[in-house]
DNA sequence: TCTGGGGTCCTCAGACGA
DNA sequence: TCTGTCGTCTGAGGACCC
């Protein structure tokens, strides 16, 4: 389906100057669960956290259709849908089979911007000689997706990245009561129709606006892009913000002239845990503080990064979430030195409201070894006895793990029972395990 | 017995140096 | 020497995305 003049309509080849693909893979998750367990296929089927505050990562559309949404605490979809099949999920499959989709992509033009496992914007501009236009090139990718890797997916077309995605939301499958209907699969806007097609969409169609700035917006007494179009720039400015304000006022007339960038470079590494039962001692929060600030190294010096910004994320029993950062002079990719961190914007807290969630982000990130002195943090110890060079340990560490796994080598403080407990890639992505046994705690 | 994890970007306040 | 201004950096928090 297109918008354009000649809806309904076979799409003439006409040579678009600018032509953004957005793909969005259909329920991904969910349907990759499903190509090595077929007999799930036509059930309510749901991916994500499934011990006590989980979440659902991705839901099938016959679960969709009880109400069973992306991001729904895991109790409240099984009471929507006790039918509901739970999976843990498996992340590191995701990944490979990310990486695969991707590279099919690659296949047709080298400007791929993923955006995350399961979707991603192509610049197809260049490869209209090679590959016929747009809207066919899309129309390939789509069955080339289901017939190699057995997955569904959508696609937009547009002159813009912005439009490409709205465009790939409105070809996606819809969840109703009655269960799920086919989407059209492939949305085209033709050029010089961009607004027909963006003007009559709501608010929160729009990239950015989610409930606070629709709140805010909504105040303005408009309801749909086009209300918004028609505002001056500053009553929108006023309403939401200078940044925001120009983005969204741009956005809804039909402006983005943002390039899909292959080569985005990663701004923060981070990692954070919500704990099945809130933490209560200083002892047990640094122990989980250990695991986290190795999983940060390890991840720093798998991609030859360092770190100059540590950021420790305390969420309390009662949701209330801080954080508390600090920026030093030089980098670090080792975890003692991050934990030293860690500890010390530990210490400057209460955790008498027991402490629900831990989280260590680096951020200011350059290369490795690209800063004149690399820091060792030392100075910020409390013991002032400084931390010992890590780096040979931790070079061998890591040829340890690639070699025989992340578990085989850990920090002693992580040492339970007998085992490693160190951070796994799809351990407790979306809350904690279901099993006490995998957790530090007990409920108390 | 509601509320994950990994990110990016923006705003605002305060500190600090020119 | 003091004060005000401006730009920049940092820290904290919020909003949003998947």
């Amino acid at each position: 389906m297109s918008v354009g003049p000649r809806t309904g309509e076979p799409a003439a080849p006409t040579r678009w100057a600018r032509a953004v693909l957005h793909v969005d893979m259909d329920a991904f998750y969910v349907n990759v669960e499903l190509l090595r367990r077929p007999e799930l296929v036509g059930r309510p089927v749901a991916v994500g956290g499934t011990g006590r505050r989980g979440v659902v990562a991705s839901a099938s559309y016959e679960a969709r259709a009880f109400g069973v949404r992306s991001a729904m605490p895991t109790a409240q979809a099984r009471r929507l849908c006790p039918a509901t099949v739970f999976l843990a999920g498996d992340h590191a499959r995701y990944g490979e089979v990310s990486g695969e989709v991707m590279a099919l992509f690659r296949q047709y033009t080298p400007l791929v911007e993923p955006l995350s496992l399961d979707e991603a914007f192509l610049d197809v501009t260049g490869g209209q000689r090679l590959f016929g236009p747009p809207p066919v090139l899309a129309a390939t990718i789509r069955a080339e997706v289901a017939s190699r890797l057995g997955l569904p997916c959508c696609v937009g077309v547009a002159p813009t990245k912005f439009l490409a995605k709205l465009a790939s939301q409105a070809a996606k499958p819809r969840a109703t009561p009655r269960g799920p209907e086919p989407g059209i699969g492939v949305m085209v806007v033709e050029p010089g129709c961009e607004l027909a097609f963006l003007h009559p969409l709501p608010l929160a169609a729009l990239w950015g606006v989610g409930p606070a700035t629709l709140a805010k917006l909504s105040r303005l007494g408009i309801a749909s892009v086009g209300e918004l179009a028609a505002l001056p720039e500053r009553t929108v400015v006023s309403a939401v913000g200078d940044a925001v304000g120009r983005h969204l006022h741009a956005l809804a007339c039909g402006r983005d002239d943002r390039p899909v960038e292959p080569d985005r470079a990663v701004k923060s590494i981070g990692h954070e845990e919500t704990f099945p039962y809130d933490l209560v001692d200083r002892a047990a929060c640094e122990r989980e503080l250990v695991r986290l600030a190795d999983a940060v190294a390890a991840r720093l010096r798998r991609q030859r990064l360092a770190a100059r910004t540590l950021t420790l994320k305390v969420r309390f029993g009662g949701f209330r979430t801080v954080t508390r950062s600090r920026t030093v002079t030089g980098s670090t990719d080792s975890a003692p030195a991050i934990l030293v961190e860690a500890r010390s914007l530990l210490d400057t807290l209460s955790i008498e409201d027991g402490v629900r969630l831990l989280g260590i982000s680096a951020s200011g990130l350059e290369v490795a070894g690209g800063s004149p002195a690399q820091l060792s943090f030392d100075d910020l110890d409390p013991a002032g006895g400084g931390v010992p060079d890590w780096t040979e340990a931790e070079r061998a560490i890591d040829a340890i793990r690639a070699r025989f796994g992340v578990a085989a080598i850990g920090p002693a403080a992580l040492a339970e029972g007998g085992g490693l407990r160190p951070l796994r890639p799809d351990r407790g992505l979306w809350g904690p395990d279901e099993r006490p046994s995998d957790g530090p705690l007990a409920p108390p």
